[in-house]
RNA sequence: GUGAUUGUAGCUCAGUUGGUUAGAGCACCGGUUUGUGGUUCCGGGGGUCGCGGGUUCGAAUCCCGUCUUUCACCCCA
């Protein structure tokens, strides 16, 4: 039998598992020093828990759980006879899963309301299925590092991730803009051309302005049945680039002014600390998620061409559903696999990533081999990470081991006497053993 | 879900209009050589040609189905 692995998953080799955790340490850290707490949930929800909350789309999306025992018995024959899968899935799945971390969350905070103290701040790195088709950068299997604050209307939660952002991408050695914008913008926009009820299906045609260009836009808002005069005035705010040049267009716009004036505060709060990265408003930034009503976020690469490493914004009613009402939530995501592939293209990687062997210890014959398990322990216990090659083999091929496993040093028993081999800079001395436990740590 | 595309050894790939026993490099194993760090040379194991049907005297090769890969759309991270 030939071994293969479902499609849109994949295996993660030693070294990419170590780059991963690298990532994930990296915004760990910060998430904790902006006092976030973790939580974890369970891969599987109930299926209502997550049906209905991501769209028609979403829905058909979800990895549905097959019942356990018998589910024949209890299926909704009718459905069965029909052949219709839609109805019949109630009847045979029960659970499903987790499709994203942020409407866990909301089900989280629900259940949880007693015990949480608001606001409160959490983070979360878990993996999340969806049943969409592979390609390029997408997945069925794939990690999300998410931060939120809930319970919270303030906008200083709005320049606080902005920061964490800053901090994260710069301890990767990454140069990114982050982009900024308001859903609210975005309502006036609409309310100005006239064509509120169609502000959805705007927000998601401007959203691909970068990848298909201003005339595509246009194309595509007139071909949703907005009218041509509607079109032009979007068309024209697109082009602006000033918070107060908006101002002016947005002007009778109740909604949109509010939007202006939120992303002027968020500015307020990050001209006292300035950021290392930029932080750009962006008209044309709209993101599809359709639960933001606030602010919303996106970081890119400028240094690589790739879509967007990150993401996030605010969301009044994310806890309404489950009956919790007012509790205004604003978080963030980590694209993790558009990072790792970022990192790889500009070789960002730290040389000596953590949990990797410092040396290994090689002999060739019986005695010496004692003699190295005893060094072996020796240096253990001074916590030098090391290994043994488990019996006494041909140098050559210990030697072709070590080379494999990408050992910086290696210790050759000889005689009782220890060689210390530089396998970078191809040195050899002979060393005792104290000299060499000095050497070795770090 | 729509439209393309891919599948031959563990990996990367050759394989003629359909015609003997399907090949190479790398990797692996054994030996050889190198004054003992990826060298040289020799040998070896390993394949139901994705899977299932069909056409044919004969299929890796042609046809159909199915799964898988990659890519675009949809949507999204």
């Amino acid at each position: 039998m030939k071994p293969t692995i479902p499609k849109g998953t994949r295996d993660f080799t030693p070294i990419q598992v170590l780059k991963r955790n690298y990532i994930f340490d990296t915004i760990k850290k910060v998430f904790i020093k902006y006092g976030y707490m973790p939580i974890e949930t369970p891969t599987m929800e109930n299926l209502s828990t997550l049906t209905g909350k991501y769209g028609e789309e979403g829905d058909r999306l979800l990895f549905k759980v097959l019942n356990s025992g018998d589910y024949l018995k209890k299926a909704n024959k009718e459905a069965l006879g029909d052949l219709n899968s839609n109805k019949l899935t109630s009847s045979i799945s029960k659970k499903g899963m987790r499709y994203d971390l942020t409407v866990p969350f909301a089900r989280y905070v629900v259940m949880h309301q007693n015990e949480i103290s608001f606001p409160f701040k959490r983070y979360q790195i878990q993996p999340v299925w969806r049943a969409d088709r592979p390609q390029k950068g997408r997945y069925q299997e794939f990690y999300q590092c998410d931060a939120d604050i809930v319970g919270s209307k303030s906008l200083m939660s709005e320049a606080e991730l902005i920061q964490i952002y800053d901090e994260v991408f710069s301890n990767l050695g990454l140069n990114v803009t982050i982009k900024v914008n308001n859903r609210k913008i975005l309502e006036g926009m609409a309310e100005i051309a006239g064509i509120s009820e169609k502000m959805v299906a705007m927000t998601t045609i401007i959203d691909k302005l970068d990848k298909i260009g201003i005339e595509k836009v246009k194309e595509e808002l007139l071909k949703c049945g907005i009218s041509e005069k509607s079109v032009q005035i979007i068309i024209e705010s697109l082009q602006i680039k000033t918070l107060t040049a908006l101002g002016e267009v947005l002007k009778d716009s109740e909604r949109g002014m509010k939007g202006i004036e939120e992303l002027n505060l968020v500015h307020e709060y990050l001209d006292l600390k300035s950021t290392t990265n930029k932080v750009e408003f962006d008209i044309t930034l709209a993101r599809g998620l359709n639960y933001y009503t606030g602010c919303i976020l996106e970081v890119v690469s400028n240094d690589v061409e790739m879509g967007s490493i990150g993401g996030g914004g605010r969301y009044d009613n994310l806890t309404e559903i489950f009956g919790l009402k007012d509790v205004s939530g604003v978080g963030i995501s980590f694209g993790a696999a558009r990072i790792f592939d970022v990192m790889t293209e500009l070789d960002n990687f730290p040389k000596d990533l953590e949990g990797l062997l410092t040396v290994l210890l090689i002999s060739e014959s019986k005695v010496d081999h004692l003699e190295a398990f005893k060094l072996l322990n020796q240096l253990r216990a001074a916590n030098i990470s090391c290994d043994l090659y488990p019996e006494p083999a041909k140098y050559k091929r210990m030697i072709k081991y070590a080379i494999n496993r990408n050992v910086p040093f290696v210790i050759n028993i000889e005689n009782g006497e220890y060689t210390l081999k530089d396998m970078v800079n191809s040195g050899q001395e002979k060393l005792n053993m104290e000299t060499l436990i000095q050497k070795l740590s770090k």
